[in-house]
DNA sequence: ACAATTATGGACCTACCGTTCCAGAAAGAT
DNA sequence: ATCTTTCTGGAACGGTAGGTCCATAATTGT
């Protein structure tokens, strides 16, 4: 039936992504988001709805891969390994050199939470999502439920302040050595609880 | 000489700061800022220069504000004491029920970091002079130079980790169990490290 | 009382925002 | 080949942004 579209849908919305990731969502116009796409602004408004419609959007996508790389570390690697490597990945790429977006999620968090409740709620919840996983991850090392129930808190903590000074473009050796006091305290906890509990 | 100004430039930046600091720069008109300022346009380009000046007065306004708050606990308890009072004030504030504006500082280097880099430059100076007062108080409380710095770089990712979840509207009790959970860490690597001291 | 100086209110400017709309081009179905 | 459907490019929309300008009001020094 009739003409189909011309354009990589997947393709442009992880333009879109980086362009939404990198300026946040105000700063990020549409004539930006067009030029990066490479669409016109009717097959835009066709395909996506409008500019919001477009960014939550892009935070799934964002929040899936992101997610996703906890999740297959989670898979091939001992549990607190599997957590470091998700801080470890994040925080210490050494690939590309000046890719300091912080994380798309607390950025929109930080710049939507009085402009557009929604918006942040969303973040929020693929924030929770995240902390869920590293709460999983503590009671397959062994945690006790409340105690793994703390620490994901305290590591989600860990990791939105890590993202934060990611933005101000911290050296990664310093970011690495804040991350690893931050995991050395939260071993050293879930240890103490465990020979504790031997001891018992 | 001349007709005065009418109206009370410090009582303006305190309205121009409420503003920035719930809705951050983008989002905040000159409608909005002259609604709430209470003054004309011409006042406020005769005053301040452009919206950008009026923003980095309110950015020091803020800095300065916020490092009043340690400075003077320090003054008046033992480091250590100083160090959580100012966190249980910033973070257990029960006064002023739903004021989840973060940190302005913080939601600054987020918000500004691709958009203006001076301005993401200048919130982060600010951040960094309260490392270093987070630093000196760890000193003051026995912890050796390199531990100190460690430490304090540590303490600043949780503050601006928990500045990220103030914006979240976190539950005062959570968020004052994470910071207790951070500073029963720090303290504990201290008087570990004071008692290893002791040891030789 | 008058002159000199400066703040004030408000109209005005240009630029850009996100969105809508429409004429025309392109492709599948018959 | 024609018809129908849908996508596409670009013009146009109202609204708002930050910033400028000027006539007027107000105050001090003389």
């Amino acid at each position: 039936m009739s003409r189909p579209v011309e354009f990589d849908r997947d393709q442009a919305v992880q333009k879109a992504v980086h362009l939404f990731w990198q300026r946040g969502y105000q700063a990020t116009s549409l004539a930006d988001l067009l030029d990066a796409m490479g669409l016109s602004r009717s097959s835009f408004y066709g395909a996506f709805g409008d500019k919001r419609g477009l960014f939550v959007e892009c935070l799934d996508v964002f929040a899936v891969r992101n997610q996703a790389i906890l999740q297959r570390a989670r898979d091939r690697k001992p549990p607190m390994a599997a957590l470091r490597s998700y801080f470890e990945r994040n925080f210490g790429r050494t690939s590309v050199p000046d890719l300091h977006f912080g994380c798309m999620l607390v950025n929109t968090v930080i710049e939507m939470a009085a402009i557009d409740q929604g918006l942040c709620d969303l973040a929020g919840q693929h924030l929770k999502t995240v902390q869920d996983l590293f709460e999983a991850c503590l009671g397959d090392a062994g945690a006790e439920p409340d105690e793994a129930k703390r620490a994901a808190a305290f590591l989600m903590m860990v990791n939105e302040g890590a993202w934060v000074a990611d933005r101000q473009r911290i050296s990664i050796p310093d970011q690495l050595a804040r991350i690893n006091t931050a995991f050395g305290y939260v071993e050293g906890s879930i240890a103490n609880r465990n020979t504790a509990k031997a001891q018992l």
